[in-house]
DNA sequence: AAAAATAGTGGGCCGCCACCTACTATAGGT
DNA sequence: ACCTATAGTAGGTGGCGGCCCACTATTTTT
């Protein structure tokens, strides 16, 4: 219902922030997850590959902790960003149960292309907005999103079982 | 993530628009569906409350399409409004295919403890920000919604299937 | 050596969401 | 009357996402 619908959304709904956040939030999110699908990835992958890069090797435990993943759900997609050599898993030799996680090259390019695609998403959805705009919203969502308590990476308190 | 986990966020993503937009986006719904949640309500209901005070009663093709919702899908959410008595479903005499929709009294009392409890939400999570920059921020946002394309309040090119 | 804790895995559950396919009832066009 | 189109409904499909449990391997504690 923006313009491409003849009837308007209802204003009721486009005057609450929290719902307008929403919206937008979840066009974000389709529009991300639909790039990053074209090549067999999803939002957590990316996810990972990020914390990787940013923070370097980790292992899985810290991994889940940092993006606030459950371990099963780590290791599910731990297993398939090493399926495609983008991340190596070494045995910590130390203490046997752990498992390193490390980015290789391919990781490395990979999240490269990725950040590409994130980019061409802004670009497409803050069209409207002008640099100064965009940095001011950045700003705003990074203050709302830092501070927001258990704000993790992954919200959690979303929709799983009441 | 954020201040709550004491592994911080890859930096990465949080420089990217789209990835945080989604993610504060994620965070507005969770919180907002759990609060309708406790009243047994879900978005959708919200939205279809509020299309209903804002612009009068519709017959359901209407709903669907001001709020890009499928008609079978539509036609269970009404099904639950008329159940809790906040909305009125009649016959159209003149075509009697035609449901016509309209709030009750119990319906406009709904939506408005509704966007209240969006409110609520609103001022925990907006806590950060000052009138002026939540002012800024929504012209923001409704800037960028109002130009996406087909970014309708379903925004459904989300999931589904490719 | 036994018990308890910890790291990772595999499997499954459930709710949400968007979509699609009939099918019924009614209306309109010829 | 007949064919076609439209409004609403019922039911089902499939992906995704978050979560939980049970199990194994290993380490730590006592």
């Amino acid at each position: 219902m923006g313009p491409t619908s003849p009837n308007p959304a209802p204003p009721t709904l486009l005057g609450l922030h929290t719902y307008l956040l929403s919206l937008t939030g979840k066009a974000a999110r389709g529009r991300l997850s639909d790039r990053l699908a074209s090549r067999g990835l999803r939002l957590w992958h990316m996810a990972v590959l990020a914390a990787l890069a940013d923070f370097g090797p980790h292992t899985q435990r810290d991994l889940c902790a940092r993006l606030s993943v459950d371990p099963s759900d780590m290791a599910k997609i731990v297993e398939q960003l090493a399926g495609f050599g983008q991340i190596e898993r070494t045995r910590d030799p130390a203490d046997r149960r752990r498992v390193s996680v490390g980015l290789t090259d391919t990781g490395r390019r990979a999240l490269t292309e990725l950040v590409g695609e994130a980019r061409a998403v802004q670009d497409e959805m803050l069209a409207p907005l002008t640099g100064d705009e965009r940095a001011q919203l950045h700003s705003f969502l990074l203050k709302v999103f830092t501070a927001g308590p258990g704000a993790g990476t992954g919200a959690r308190a979303d929709q799983g079982r009441a």
